[in-house]
This record gives C-alpha cells, sequence and structure tokens, in this order.
RNA sequence: GUCCCCAUCGUCUAGAGGCCUAGGACACCAGCCUUUCACGUUGGCAGCACGGGUUCGAAUCCCGUUGGGGACACCA
C-alpha cells in the first residue's frame, strides 16, 4: 500500500513556522517511503476562512519547496459526503438524533462547570426516541460512544496512548444545520483520501480518540497516527496565529532562505546523531518518524539566522543577484548593467558576511548608490582631517595604478610603506569613503570593482568633506 | 477542575543499563588568523528537575513529587 500523508490547515490565518514544520515532515515521510504527500485546505468555518489565508498558505508552501503532489482538496466541497456518512451511522443506529439547542448545551455545561464535574454531553437522547414534539424541529446528529472500555491508539511518535471511554461523550457529528463538525469531516476526507499515516500537532492527541469511535463505527481501518510536540515561543508556551508565532513569508521578508528554514525546523524535535546541516535530499533519506521526540521544543531565532548563514555563503552568486536587485531596488528603479556588473563582483566576498538577504542587501546598496555614500557614526569617526589630508593623497597616488586587484592591493602596501603607517590605516579611511562603512569586503577588491573612476571620485568626496565628525 | 503528554547545558539535541569524567550545534566569553567585518580555528562557561526503588552497575527501567505543555464546543 503506498504511504499517503496529508498536511490540513484551516485557511484562518497565515502559516506559521509549526505548521510548516508539520507540512516538512508530513513530505519527508511519504518521499522516504516512495508516497504521496497532499493537501487539505480545512475550511468548514465559513466565518473565519478566507481566501486571502488560502493563497497565503500556498504561497507559504510553494516558497518552502513544500507544494502538494496532487491538487488540494477543500473540505467545504465535501459537505454532501460528510452529511452523507453521518446519516449512515444514523440509520445503523450507531448514531442518533439530539433536539438540545446550542444554548441549552452552553448552560448544561456551565452548570457542570460550576458544580465541578467535566463537562461532558449527558446524553438525554441516547436512548429516548424523538416523540411528537419534537417533529419538524432541528436536531444535531451525535455519535453513539461506547460506555465502556477503553480506547487506544498506537501512536508512532507517543508510543501507546490509552483513555477510558468514561472520558468520552456522544460527540456531534453533523450540526442542526446539516454542516459536519471538525472531527468528523477529518475523518471522513481522510477516509477517503486514502491517507495511511496522519502526522500532525499533538494538541490533536486526545482528539484522536474521538475520531477512532468515527472509524470503529464506519468498520473503516484507522490510519497510523504520529502526533509531534508543538512548537513554543520564547515563552514556552504553544506558538499561535495569536501568540508569538512568525509567519512563514515574514521569515522570507527578512531575507531567509527556504532550504534553510526547513534545515531548522527538521532540526526541530528531530535529531540524527550529530548532524546539523542536512540537505533536502539527505533529509529523504534518513528521516525517520520515530526519531522525532516528545517534548515540546522552543523557536531560537539566533538558530536559525546561524542556518540560514551557512546556506547563505553556500549559495550560488547567480541565485542571489535577482534577490538582491530585488531588494535594492524597492524604493528605486533598475540599476544599468554597469552598477549590475560590479554587484557580480562584489557579490561572493558579500555573501560571505550576511547573514540573511536583508543584511545582503544592505551591504550591497553602496555598491549601486549615486556619488558618495552616506557615512554612520563610526565611519565618520574615522575620517580625521588627517585621514582626509591622506585620502587626497592617495588618490592622487592610485591614479596612476592599473586597475586590477592584485596591482591595487600592491599598490597600497607600497603607499604605506613608504609613508611609513600600517595598511590598516590607509585601508579604514579608504573603506569609508568608498563604501560609508567601517565593514566591508577586502578593501583591494572593493576598490577594485568600483572601477577607477567611481572610486577615485569617492575618494576625493570624502576628502573633501569638510563637515566636522558627528560627537 | 478532569483527562492526556512531556522533562539531558540558556536554546536545539546525541544518548535504547556499563563505551558518560554526559558528546555535538547555537548563543556567550577568551585567544589565534587578519586591511575592517565576517568566515575559519583553539580553548572556556554551562546540563541528566527532585525523591525513592530495581540492579554488581542508571541520564537510560519502575513508582512518586515537582515543574511545563496540550485537550476538554453545534471552532478548526
Amino acid at each position: 500500500m503506498t504511504v499517503r500523508t496529508r498536511f490540513a490547515p484551516s485557511p484562518t490565518g497565515f502559516l506559521h513556522i509549526g505548521g510548516a514544520r508539520t507540512a516538512l515532515f508530513n513530505q519527508l515521510f511519504a518521499r522516504r517511503h516512495g508516497g504521496v504527500f497532499l493537501l487539505r485546505i480545512e475550511d468548514t468555518d465559513k466565518a473565519r476562512s478566507t481566501q486571502p489565508a488560502v493563497d497565503q498558505i500556498l504561497e507559504s508552501l510553494a516558497w518552502l519547496g513544500l507544494s502538494p503532489d496532487e491538487p488540494p482538496v477543500f473540505q467545504s466541497t465535501r459537505e454532501a459526503r460528510h452529511a452523507e456518512v453521518a446519516r449512515e451511522l444514523l440509520a445503523q443506529g450507531k448514531a442518533y438524533r439530539a433536539y438540545e439547542t446550542p444554548e441549552e448545551l452552553v448552560a448544561m455545561r456551565e452548570r457542570a462547570m460550576a458544580e465541578k464535574r467535566p463537562p461532558r454531553y449527558e446524553g438525554v437522547w441516547r436512548d429516548r426516541e424523538p416523540g411528537r414534539e419534537q417533529e419538524g424541529q432541528p436536531f444535531a446528529i451525535r455519535l453513539r460512544a461506547p460506555r465502556e472500555g477503553e480506547t487506544a491508539v498506537e501512536d508512532l511518535v507517543q508510543g501507546t496512548v490509552r483513555v477510558a471511554s468514561t472520558e468520552l461523550d456522544d460527540m456531534i457529528i453533523l450540526r442542526s444545520d446539516g454542516t459536519p463538525t471538525y472531527l468528523h469531516a477529518v475523518v471522513v476526507d481522510d477516509h477517503d483520501m486514502a491517507i495511511t499515516h496522519v502526522i500532525r500537532g499533538d494538541d490533536h492527541l486526545t482528539n484522536t480518540f474521538r475520531q477512532c469511535m468515527v472509524y470503529d463505527a464506519m468498520g473503516w481501518h484507522r490510519p497510523r497516527f504520529a502526533h509531534i510536540p508543538l512548537i513554543h515561543g520564547a515563552d514556552g508556551a504553544k506558538l499561535s496565529k495569536r501568540h508569538g508565532a512568525v509567519s512563514v513569508l515574514d521569515l522570507r521578508e527578512q531575507g531567509m532562505l527556504p532550504e534553510a528554514v526547513c534545515n531548522y525546523l527538521l532540526r526541530l524535535g528531530w535529531g540524527h546523531g550529530d548532524e546539523e546541516i542536512i540537505s533536502r535530499k539527505r533529509a529523504q533519506e534518513i528521516f525517520d518518524i520515530a526519531d522525532v521526540g516528545r517534548a515540546a521544543s522552543r523557536m531560537d531565532y539566533a538558530k536559525l539566522g546561524h542556518v540560514n548563514g551557512v546556506y547563505l555563503r553556500a549559495a550560488d552568486p547567480e541565485t542571489l543577484l535577482p534577490e538582491v536587485l530585488h531588494r535594492l531596488t524597492v524604493s528605486g528603479e533598475g540599476f544599468g548593467t554597469e552598477k549590475i556588473a560590479k554587484l557580480k563582483l562584489l557579490l561572493p566576498a558579500l555573501q560571505e558576511r550576511a547573514k540573511n538577504l536583508a543584511e545582503l542587501a544592505d551591504s550591497a546598496a553602496f555598491v549601486v548608490a549615486e556619488g558618495a555614500p552616506e557615512l554612520d557614526a563610526k565611519a565618520a569617526a574615522v575620517l580625521t582631517p588627517e585621514a582626509k589630508g591622506r585620502l587626497e593623497d592617495l588618490a592622487q597616488f592610485l591614479s596612476g595604478a592599473p586597475w586590477e586587484r592584485a596591482d591595487l592591493e600592491q599598490w597600497l602596501r607600497d603607499y604605506a610603506d613608504v609613508k611609513q603607517v600600517k595598511l590598516k590605516d590607509i585601508a579604514q579611511p579608504l573603506r569609508v569613503a568608498l563604501t560609508g562603512s567601517t565593514m566591508s569586503p577586502p578593501i583591494d577588491l572593493t576598490l577594485y570593482a568600483l572601477g577607477r573612476d567611481e572610486a577615485l571620485a569617492r575618494m576625493l568626496a570624502a576628502a573633501g568633506d569638510d563637515l566636522p565628525p558627528p560627537t
């Protein structure tokens, strides 16, 4: 039997890091076993589901390389089928009509809570036939739960988990308006989609028992379950859309690389010896659901940043260029081929120094800037009157240099020798003049990439700037 | 409140009774490399929640305590 897994988000908000990891594990598990990874949009809550959320989820998954292998299934399109199953259960006597109104149920629940009893449905209609009074009245369909014994689930991550039947009550599978409830719809859909492995957050663990009742009542085979621990925020509480969760698209905006995000997520709650940097291909070979830990883990942005840096440094500059250009041109128009050529020269050195695309673009801004770059505070402090004088002198000196990287380095060293100063004392003012910052790629490369005219012009501009450094 | 789950450095983890004087990674600190920054590199800081068992031997097995988390809807 082919393995079939699915990711089933509800489109009530953005896809966050927790959902992304669930999708990742589902895809990895499917790939590992030569199976299929599917997506089901659980949009039965019409009040909260939105099209923008659907689009956002799809886009997030696509960015992460987690698009499903088949077109997504929309749960809302399957309501007739859900109702059909509910009616079948009713016909078989495995479910029954319940006539309480929602208001009455709320009252019952509140009474139970007040009396410190667990809020369970008291089962008034479980064994009562509707009388004349009920004719034409709306009713919900409830599943007849076993009253004795226990239900056990062999979870691939959590091990055997059992719960006594007394903890379960007769849940509603079809509302009085004819729409299915979540717990029911999920089972019907998973069955119809021939899902073999349900891999989801362990906040669903207790739901599983109720879902098993539907499988059992219909005589369907239960899929294997794997409940993976939740990801917590820095405060240790569950990550959710309204609590500390960062959306996947925000990570993209912050300049994270999708492969890096997946690598980080994979290592959160799962390990394989001492391996830290694991490619998608490698992950598909070694991922074992049994290796998933059982404790919740916390999101650590510092580590994500580090992993992202590793991937950024290893990235092909060609693929990074469009990303950088895009970030640099958000506010302006396109750049000429000359500037792009300069950028290409510097990019490999720049990407070694950045942790994410946002930093990379920032650090590259000086290359495409018009004229002299703006100085930050530290940089301004470097430009002492003495340094300015030397810059002017150096500009003159370098104007005769062959504009090749190796030559430029040699000329700078020669200049330092002649002037009896350390190379550093020349390099820093020069760096500031060229880039506006005290940090940059090697100075000889920067000089070379900028080109003779631009470099000399910037040096002269910095030398002629008489403004006193900020205090 | 009831039920369920969990518990190794600050964080992510390795660890399936002796290989553990508990390993790796991030973060942090110090040194080295160096034209800046980063990378790299060397070293350091730091942990088996607690208490009982079982065993010749426990981070590993059992029980309890404590602490954390999750679930208890005509939401998903």
